[in-house]
DNA sequence: TGCATGTTTATAAACAACGGC
DNA sequence: CTGCCGTTGTTTATAAACATG
């Protein structure tokens, strides 16, 4: 343990087997799973894949030390994916100390990302990238450097650059600027110093794109939002301070050649039932904040935060109270804003190929039976009682990383470290009045983090699509990951120690000019893309006629569709475990320092990506014991807890 | 009665106040409600705006004859569609016989829909357009043409063509078209005479468009997928049929320019949790189903079938066997597919002005007691018991359409008349032993038609976001429109009276080969619409260098936005409220035949149709008298009924 | 490998409701 | 007081990226 840093790691997108091994608790019969026959079974003897006993979408990856990495990867990568789509439905791996070569994983992850020539190019790129961003780090004891393996979000610090305060910024961005401008304490020692020693300087363009050169964050619209909204401590926040929060941690939304992304943000909310919308007691304001039992407790300071020493204390080092930002990169398979866009006018904003989903493991109870491979119950049982009815006093990860296993308490976790301000003080007011937490749902903030029964049943009756071809199972429909009432700093960044205070960051008090902003309109289009609308006024409604112009448009219209008839769906040919010998970096071994007592892998699902995690061992042992799960031996699968 | 079409009217997208009057009997009180004082309550004084007594999410509009046309108009299109953004949610007009001069309305209707120069423009057009389609409908003493009302939608009635066993299509229309041309048998003598004297002839790229001039019909995906599913039988439907349904009954998917349709069925299949997926038994086709609760059970001939003698045979016309089609035209301010283009490249498929969304009445149980304003409780109440306790032997609509109650046998209903048949041989085959309705949501099909409790508590306590702007009520979160269990001829449109044979349709037999389709592969795009890919093979994967090239993209990629900074929501200036005396065409009397016992207006808030319906009045007095509420004074609201 | 089927995310848009000016 | 316009919200349409078989 402590030798390999928490960064993530991201394979290629592949789908894990949810092989619904019955029995949790079986003693690692060293082979396959009683359920399904699937080809994921047949890893090598010593991988087992067992139900988590504590989270219901999600499995325990038992990797011993001698088990050969070809087998973890394939445990890892082989067709999965089974359920919870939307929701969080995590594959978590436990491996045992020192089962997973840092090193090695590294390796071989890379190659499953980079495979053949592909590699080479990363990898020299990544030098590139390493020297401008962290000349020093090739020496810190860990030779393999992250950004190999985080290479796609590693390369660009600066989209998460804090906003430069630009009065520049289009009627778009303007009001998000002012409303960061408005409240600079609030920021908490934003970004600028986090970034590490990152100079921003850098490739001229890609220190401050600006220019269509922002490059989208790894995290799809429905994360960052969650990422925004958690960062409050009341978890809610209006549409504007959404926006805001996102400039002023992603740089991509303070290009102004970006259009639309508002429009998306609103998309997303509206779309997503886990976002709900509560309005100020008045009836004045609107805020948006996530449904309880939906709500994973994302933030973005959970994620890796590179830029920094990325190999150094996984969990529990002492930022320096800023919460530190992490480097992004889309791979950008196309050009993503400059392109040529000759062919087909490029999307403003190619979808990334993969997502940074932080992974949280809610250490606080809930454990569900051993034996009850019931479809759904799991689910259900987690959102009874004892939700919080014993949390463990687990160390509140004061000093460095030793074993802080994130104290439960029910505080609202401010982890992002840079609470938004409220926009208007109008806003700030209200929000104080408006219920802490859904008071009209009928559940009451504290219990509303779990599941009731009734949902679980229902989610489970649902029996909907999920993302598997083969509708294996409707189990898990929708696995609605259990909430752990604050899990702050369970992904282990450790923001700083916020455990215990109080809520050190609500300083506010900088009211903002309702409508001071200087309406500097640069391209004032309405957040909502709208089309040329050309001459407006004139045919203003209804003049359908150009659709059926005799004589039609003989050879149909200029799609130019016709000039690509090839499929989409590149990069089939990865040839993903054809060899474990592709050209790969010098896998360099990862021992860092870290006091965990265990490290896995967490594979979010969700966004496929895998992520070593240092896990407090001691999250189950209590709960499990008062469940009279004792027997669950977790024991068996983390050999520290002997 | 009698003497108005059941055609559709559509108005102007607006939202309709549901003013939560607390309790759904109150005698009258000649005003506004005792809920919201929003402007919306200010109707005329004889205007009079109540809970629906059976549908929760659904409120009733008593207009008496005294009411001024301009205050109905109002309630109808004044702010509006509070809640239930994704369900029914229906508004439901109950006019008492000859309170709604179909005359009136639809003049005034007309203004609303076209106010000021667009109107004449519009009239223009579709004159042009009768004549050519409907020469002679002028004088069936339905004056007012329906063209004018249905004017966005009437326009174009191959819209609905069935499909002329077309080989060359490309690999897209290639598979649906085999499957069509595999079963004639099972069109019941489709379309073509049902288009009625259409000779398909009129201007030629309006008969066959198939070189972009085809027509998007004026119905969502989602709605037209739900024709499809519920067009069979056992509601159950592969994606195959889906896409060889949507290309028999519409034009606009027989166009060989069009792409990606099929990419956006899938996409709707899968977004919409109303659409569920389920295995053969043998797990090897997998079908689409509609979701029970969700069911509307709507079908294609639920819609009016345009392109005859429009104001014929509001409910219960007998039709000839045939399942009518429906012309559509969309407004298509943005032409829609061949238009020049040099702008911005149009969307393919640019959103249809409005939808046609039949409106199914569910006559059978299911009263919500009357003075139970409390949130939520109708619709879980209705979910309660007494689903199909009693069912009414309303007159199965045999010969014409006098108080033709739509039997609550629960066959399914196959509605459209058109029962598409299965794809493969094989698939009918598994289709049998498909456990007629999702067993394995544990929940039988009779039983699972109705909202069970917790789900309505789920419903309601999920308190998302709706569409209304206020927030004002978390009820009816998601009303979750009561599911009829089949209500065939509700809607009155009455296809052929199927209502008492099993099923007469199933013929089947033609089994198609599983492979046999002519590759014809003109532009071999697979479903999923593609980018060029330009150079495959090479950069195959990670290649993100273009994202920053050092210099970068000085002044912004060429996405021409630049050009036009106006922002859209064109056509504000509509007033559409300003003034009912614009230029509009001779405002004809409609009356037509018609037995129903009351006629009225049901706006869909789903899609914001407006529909002149028929009543079965006799819908809820069983029921009503079941539950207690005999004093709900329905009889007050329908006169007819004393 | 190509294709069919499914699942998600991104974007653009159409519109509704509201609020400020 | 009214209308224009921008903000906020809700939905639908399309294109795409990917996964699986
Ligand atoms: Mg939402
Ligand atoms: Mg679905």
């Amino acid at each position: 343990m402590r030798r390999s840093p928490r960064r993530p790691l991201i394979l290629k997108r592949r789908k894990l087997p949810f092989q619904q091994s019955a029995a949790p608790v079986s003693q690692d019969s060293s082979q396959a799973q009683p359920g399904r026959s699937s080809s994921s079974e047949r890893f090598s003897d010593t991988v087992r894949v067992l139900d988590h006993p504590i989270f219901p979408g999600t499995q325990l990856v038992v990797i011993p030390k001698t088990a050969e990495l070809r087998s973890v990867i394939e445990a890892l990568t082989v067709k999965g994916k089974e359920h919870g789509a939307q929701g969080p439905n995590k594959f978590i791996l436990l491996g045992e100390s020192g089962s997973l070569d840092s090193g090695l994983l590294n390796k071989t992850a890379q190659e499953l990302l980079f495979p053949g020539s592909a590699v080479a190019q990363q990898v020299s790129r990544t030098a590139a990238f390493t020297e401008v961003k962290q000349p020093k780090k090739q020496d810190d004891g860990c030779p393999f450097d992250d950004s190999l393996t985080n290479m796609q979000w590693l390369e660009r610090c600066d989209a998460f650059q804090p906003a430069p305060a630009d009065d520049k910024s289009d009627k778009e961005n303007r009001t998000a600027a002012a409303v960061l401008e408005g409240r600079p304490h609030t920021l908490h020692s934003v970004p600028e110093a986090a970034c590490g020693s990152l100079p921003e300087t850098g490739t001229a363009p890609v220190s401050r794109p600006r220019d269509g050169g922002s490059i989208k964050p790894p995290f799809s619209y429905m994360t960052m939002i969650q990422f925004a909204i958690n960062s409050r401590q009341d978890g809610l926040m209006t549409l504007k301070e959404i926006y805001a929060w996102l400039q002023q941690h992603f740089d991509f939304f303070r290009d102004e050649n970006r259009r639309g992304w508002k429009n998306s943000v609103r998309h997303n909310l509206s779309l997503h039932k886990m976002f709900i919308r509560k309005m100020s007691p008045d009836g004045k304001v609107s805020f948006w904040t996530i449904r309880p039992e939906a709500n994973r407790g994302l933030t973005l300071d959970q994620v890796y935060t590179a830029g920094c020493n990325p190999v150094a204390a996984p969990v529990a080092r002492p930022v320096p109270a800023s919460p530190r930002q992490q480097p992004t990169l889309p791979v950008a398979k196309k050009a993503p804003t400059g392109s040529g866009s000759s062919k087909q006018m490029k999307r403003l904003l190619p979808r990334a190929p993969s997502y940074l989903v932080p992974v949280q493991l809610p250490l606080s109870a809930i454990v569900c039976p051993p034996s009850t491979p019931a479809v759904g119950l799991p689910a259900r049982r987690a959102a009874s009682s004892l939700c919080k009815a014993k949390r463990r006093r687990n160390a509140p990860k004061e000093h460095d990383l030793s074993k802080t296993a994130t104290s439960i308490a029910s505080r609202r976790s401010t982890n992002d470290g840079v609470p938004i301000a409220c926009d208007h003080v109008k806003d700030e007011a209200r929000r104080a009045k408006v219920p802490k937490v859904e008071p009209e749902e009928g559940r009451a903030r504290p219990t509303a983090q779990r599941r009731s029964p009734k949902m679980a049943a229902r989610r489970q009756q649902a029996g909907g699509s999920r993302r598997k071809q083969r509708l294996v199972r409707t189990r898990h429909e929708e696995p609605l990951l259990v909430y752990s009432q604050n899990s702050d700093g369970d992904s282990g960044i450790a923001t700083s120690s916020t455990c215990l205070d109080a809520e050190p960051d609500l300083p506010d008090g900088w009211l903002h000019s309702s409508k001071t902003p200087i309406k500097a309109g640069r391209r004032l289009a309405s957040s909502t893309p709208s089309k040329p609308t050309a001459d407006s006024g004139g045919q203003s409604t209804l003049d359908f006629s150009p659709i059926r112009t005799p004589g039609g448009p003989a050879r149909a219209p200029p799609h130019d569709y016709t000039a690509f008839s090839v499929d989409g769906t590149p990069f089939k040919d990865w040839a993903l475990f054809s060899d474990a010998a592709a050209g790969s970096p010098p896998g360099l071994p990862s021992a860092c320092s870290g006091e965990l007592l265990a490290e896995g892998l967490v594979l979010d699902t969700l966004n496929d990506s895998l992520s070593k995690i240092l896990v407090d061992l001691s999250f189950g042992l209590d709960d499990v014991g008062d469940l009279g799960l004792a027997d669950v031996s977790l024991s068996e699968l983390i050999p520290q807890l002997k």
